[in-house]
DNA sequence: AGCAAGTGAGCAATCGTTTTCCTGAGGGGA
DNA sequence: TCCCCTCAGGAAAACGATTGCTCACTTGCT
């Protein structure tokens, strides 16, 4: 009696959320068959499953995730570590992730380790801690990272890297395909009658740079042609050195046609100086650029022909294989996700 | 006998991740005596405690979050929801919030939510499942939002709207100081003598922009003075409007000293047009921008002075202000984060 | 020497679900 | 009529850590 009135009226719901037991209580069964009823486990009467959807319905209950990861040791979670501040190159990617696992019942959690290794075995330790399912790995570049490592217990995780590949081979990596990529510019200049193509790219210690230059140089000459300048132009990721190094293949190779630009920024940058020279986009020099990012690309006069490197395919991508791995193991090496085309006025 | 036979030569450690259970056993005490030399309660012998600490070492023992979790109630996570993508103003808040967070021992649970009012619910469902201790909610714009509803259960989380407050004034909301920015902004050409000053800005259902606009011009008049084209250039946010609006401005008001704009992409197209008209920045027209969004402001020629949101520092703001409403309860009400000058060569 | 106070450590309940057994009732066949 | 089989549903043991309560053993004091 003392009991029963310390925990107030017989029959009265417990005050908070709703746990299993309310549920089995207000259904007339137990715990386990409550249970049973609303994973579809087990053999029952329809008529007793559906007493316990009312109840379910009626209390408005939720499963406590806390207690079902505790038992099944699974926690519906995949870390998202991105190693080099959010920006440009990952916000997409990590959307794409996001998007392909928030479909189902996997939440993202989020780790920012602004290129701190410290900050990244921190981080790593909390997501093993938190048994989280999987983790997807992204840094800013295409330039390959080391893998994860340096915390017990991580062995058992798998790992996608997206975006930066890691540079040991035997790990899952979604990458972007730079060479299909500047093979779609280069072809898209040449297929547009331009032979005398010059290429302005960043730096040459990034790999994007290098990549691209390669491979775009590659299938010049396997056209039986080669770069307006004799050379590749390596300097920034900006426009201040599109507009400069424009300045010079202009005076360098003044019979250049078209210019294939490492990034968007560079492209606006090249745009800018021939604008200022009297020289007209496409119809004198053409210009392909490389990120399409909108607002360079869509801002610039004029706007630009671009490659799309589909990052939010990447992300999408790596999450799928993240997912495959979680539920069949993992299936190692590299994939690469091909670039596409987008034809502005520059061309 | 035959039961340890089954588990394993005696001593050897049980494989997989280590368990309390393991730490206690290897330590020679029993499970609460474990834990209870790990939490620091309980009184106990020093000696006993540290040989559970070096049994802790020796496996690499960790606790599992989801036993922990299921105990205490609390998950050590919060809920980060972006309404409409992670663009330019979510990231740095984003940003800003996770490395408060991320300080503690909670980490964060990424939401997009893409504008969609279903995928919204569908993460609150989700957050309120997983026992968040708190959520964050942040637009990429400053117009007011309808608070978070419709989910049994989110009563008992703490909300803190970050960016774009909550229309419901009783709810904690934390955001930048329009009036403030707008003001600084003003007050700084007025402090260079400009006093014949045009304002172009986006869309008027932009609360951004209708509020830059009333408060710099309330400024403007509380010096005595008034738009020098007699009106606000309300239009887009894009560098094509403030190219357009620039050309409008010569026009109308040639006598104009300077430009103030709703934000980088159309100070840069002003910048633009002027720079064609053959008019010098900032000798004979100064500009001011507004978001310092470095990739615009840097690359304009010339850079561009620019009104600074402090938007990681809105995020930070915001995630301290939960931690509080976490800990202490809520202290409804709004807050705003003061604006920045940042000073480059455009006045 | 005997009793009280104090202290170190273990037992067991708890958090909320899942899952494996296991029981008991009812029906059908011999 | 009796036995066996089937099937609905309950009891209880996990999952791993925390914590209040209890017990046993030292001390210290009279």
């Amino acid at each position: 009696m003392l009991v029963t009135h310390a925990a107030g009226a017989p029959g009265s719901p417990p005050a908070g959320r709703a746990k299993l037991a309310d549920v089995a209580a207000l259904a007339g069964v137990s715990v386990g068959t409550a249970s049973k009823a609303l994973n579809g486990a087990g053999r029952m009467r329809p008529e007793t499953r559906q007493r316990v959807l009312d109840a379910v319905a009626e209390l408005g209950f939720r499963p406590n995730q806390h207690a079902q990861s505790l038992h099944t040791g699974r926690s519906w979670t995949v870390g998202l570590m991105t190693t080099d501040g959010i920006g440009r190159f990952s916000t997409p990617v990590l959307l794409g992730a996001e998007d392909a696992l928030g479909a189902g019942k996997i939440s993202v959690l989020l780790c920012d380790t602004r290129g701190d290794a410290i900050r990244e075995q921190h981080h790593l330790r909390n997501l093993v801690d938190r048994r989280v399912d999987g983790i997807i790995v992204t840094g800013r570049r295409t330039d390959p990272r080391p893998p994860l490592t340096g915390i017990t217990g991580l062995e058992s995780v798998p790992v996608v890297y997206a975006l930066s590949p890691s540079t040991d081979p035997a790990d899952t990596s979604v990458t972007s395909d730079d060479r299909g990529g500047a093979r779609l510019a280069v072809e898209h200049l040449l297929s547009a009658g331009r032979t005398r193509i010059a290429h302005v790219t960043g730096p040459e210690h990034h790999a994007a740079a290098r990549d691209r230059a390669r491979h775009g140089l590659e299938h010049l000459e396997g056209a039986g042609f080669g770069l307006s300048t004799g050379r590749v132009h390596f300097g920034e990721w900006s426009e201040a050195w599109g507009r400069r190094a424009a300045d010079a293949v202009l005076r360098t190779a003044p019979d250049t046609d078209a210019f294939f630009c490492g990034n968007d920024q560079i492209a606006r940058g090249v745009a800018d100086t021939l604008r200022e020279r009297g020289v007209t986009v496409p119809e004198d020099i053409a210009i392909v650029g490389y990120d399409n990012w909108d607002t360079m690309a869509l801002a610039s006069r004029p706007p630009l022909t671009t490659i799309d490197m589909n990052l939010t395919e990447i992300g999408r991508i790596a999450a799928l294989r993240l997912l495959e791995a979680i539920d069949e193991g993992l299936a190692p090496g590299a994939h690469t996700v091909p670039c596409r085309l987008v034809v502005r006025e520059s061309t």
